[in-house]
DNA sequence: GACTTGACTAGAC
DNA sequence: AGTCTAGCCAAGT
């Protein structure tokens, strides 16, 4: 299991209207400073991923090379409840707490 | 094995 | 609040 695998697995637990950050994701993996490893797995994922519900520390988008995608995010969040607040996810009401469903 | 490359982050101004 | 920087790390070459 790759690191990235790891990564694609998590991800697909992101409940529905909520978010996960990348360093969220790499402290639960146990790689609580390998963030740029887990924004480099999203920028290859499969399709199926909701990959839309992962945003920075900030609550924002980040930045990739094709602005379309950053929208289809935003849309895609929005369409399952996400409020947005001057360009970013309103994280205090949308994060998802995840250690309080882990093992 | 030595670079390089990012969908990152926290801290410093 | 915006901008910069150094640190970080899995993957690909």
């Amino acid at each position: 299991m790759t690191f990235r695998e790891a990564v694609w697995r998590l991800v697909r637990r992101i409940p529905r209207g909520r978010v996960a950050t990348y360093g969220q994701l790499a402290a639960l993996l146990g790689r609580p400073r390998a963030v740029r490893a887990v924004g480099g797995a999203l920028r290859r994922c499969p399709a199926d991923l909701p990959w839309h519900r992962v945003v920075n520390a900030q609550g924002a988008i980040s930045a990739r090379p094709r602005m379309s995608s950053m929208l289809t995010q935003r849309i895609r969040l929005e369409g399952e409840g996400v409020a947005f607040r001057r360009g970013r996810v309103v994280l205090r009401a949308h994060a998802w707490r995840a250690w309080r469903r882990l093992p």
